[in-house]
DNA sequence: TGGGCTTTGTGAATGTGTGCACGAGTGCCT
DNA sequence: AGGCACTCGTGCACACATTCACAAAGCCCA
């Protein structure tokens, strides 16, 4: 019951980690585990177990005082608190490479977010089966929408074509979407957007190297540092 | 010359910044523009103006008031602030949907991150080609990274063998990891890693698509009243 | 029943990030 | 030469996030 409980407003921060403290409680679920402390989830999730405790506060009062949390229930919580009660189907727009591991992707339907259709313009690729979902042509993307109800679209098209897959999305009733192409997308007010950028990934990682070797400019690749920082 | 040659820390988020107004700068490079403000490279960037000047001023002062930054000279600074003056081999391990995908994707490679090798235990795997790449077993995962400089590791194996992955990857002396694994990896401490987790993602978009059917009024533009709880 | 042990939930302190507002340079025009 | 328009660089205040530290609350057992 306590209806009441829901217009709070989560931060982005605890947001993005109730998905991470979900598959933890998840799995320990299913290896038999029926409570489980901040303390040790904060392990398995490798965070502070301060963070975890403030972060489930967020959702009420689930634990118990010198118990911790009942993992079934938690689960429960976490996963009314996500909209993960129900499916999300999704439309993937572009079959190419991504697009085709993304279909294939066993990972997506298992959690919640069913691959609705997959759409490109290429006609070449239209009609061909991709995952169990055949590939039908971008026209039909305000049909897939409608009749599967899909809120949540990916982008796997190149680059140049990610603004238009944006917009064709948009325009076809999703308010959500991830987007796989190295482009800032523009949209309008009230539709979420996320991305997900290899090259940024890559480039962060490459910042750490570059200080890690001491290293300004000019250090040509014949000085390796093999250095296991202890 | 500058002679500030120290060990300035720049932000994480302004790090995790600087690879989006890479990438825009170089597209307006190579569309003629030679000078941009910190106005222009917002919009493009998605940001705050202030937020671009901020963050570049973490690099030094290679504006010019009253006229805006140099696009070459920008990009230049930018990416050796980023270590990308020389590339960054890597070495994917997993010959999966995803890693082939990965493996086939040029991007990676005219981004200054050439694809050194690919592994994985799977026998049938192993002599396959991906993306021109022969795929190797993951014992001749130390002789790759000795021998091609190799300091960034991806995994894009299974959850349950991302661990294992993780470790081969420290022993054979990679010191930079992007996972794609939907797990917690624990590395030594010095080890650096990113993860890209697409439950993650959807998850939090659900979050957005279910708080939004929850009624905050004056969110959306008045495009989509469709609230689907299918 | 009460005391000891455990672990939550949260105020308060600290750390990080954001955005405004404006002084300080710079280029251009008269 | 002087004034004007423009844009950078940054101090400052505020917002958000993390972490500490501890009282409150529950369990267990003698
Ligand atoms: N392949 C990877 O491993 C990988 C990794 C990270 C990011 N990405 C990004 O993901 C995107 C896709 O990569 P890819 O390797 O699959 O490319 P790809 O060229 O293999 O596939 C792109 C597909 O999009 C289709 N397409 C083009 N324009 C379209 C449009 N307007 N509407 C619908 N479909 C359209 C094409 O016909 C093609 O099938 C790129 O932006 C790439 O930068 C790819
Ligand atoms: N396919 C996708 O679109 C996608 C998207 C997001 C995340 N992921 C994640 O990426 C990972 C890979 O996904 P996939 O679809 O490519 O799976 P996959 O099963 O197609 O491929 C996994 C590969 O890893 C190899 N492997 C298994 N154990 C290994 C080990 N110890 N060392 C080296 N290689 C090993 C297997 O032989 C196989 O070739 C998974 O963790 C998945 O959750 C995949």
């Amino acid at each position: 019951m306590a209806p009441d409980r829901n217009r709070r407003r989560i931060p982005d921060a605890t947001v993005s980690r109730l998905p991470v403290y979900l598959r933890i409680l998840s799995e320990q679920g299913d290896e038999g585990v029926d409570s489980i402390s901040s303390e040790r989830l904060a392990e398995l999730a490798g965070v502070n177990a301060a963070k975890v405790r403030k972060d489930l506060s967020y959702l009420g009062s689930y634990g118990t005082r010198g118990v911790g949390y009942e993992v079934a229930y938690l689960v429960y919580q976490v996963r009314r608190e996500l909209g993960l009660t129900h499916d999300w189907p999704v439309v993937i727009v572009g079959a190419g490479n991504l697009g085709q591991a993304l279909a294939g992707y066993n990972g997506f339907g298992e959690r919640g977010f069913p691959v609705a259709g997959i759409v490109d313009v290429d006609e070449h690729k239209v009609g061909t089966v991709m995952g169990g979902v055949r590939v039908r042509h971008i026209d039909e993307l305000p049909q897939i929408v409608q009749t599967k109800r899909v809120n949540i679209g990916v982008i796997a098209t190149p680059g140049g074509a990610a603004q238009d897959a944006a917009d064709r999305l948009v325009k076809a009733g999703v308010t959500s979407i991830l987007n796989f192409a190295p482009v800032v997308l523009s949209v309008p007010h009230g539709i979420e957007t996320r991305k997900v950028d290899l090259a940024v990934e890559l480039q962060i990682l490459s910042y750490h190297e570059q200080r890690r070797s001491g290293g300004v400019a000019g250090a040509a690749v014949g000085s390796n540092p093999r250095t296991a920082t202890a």
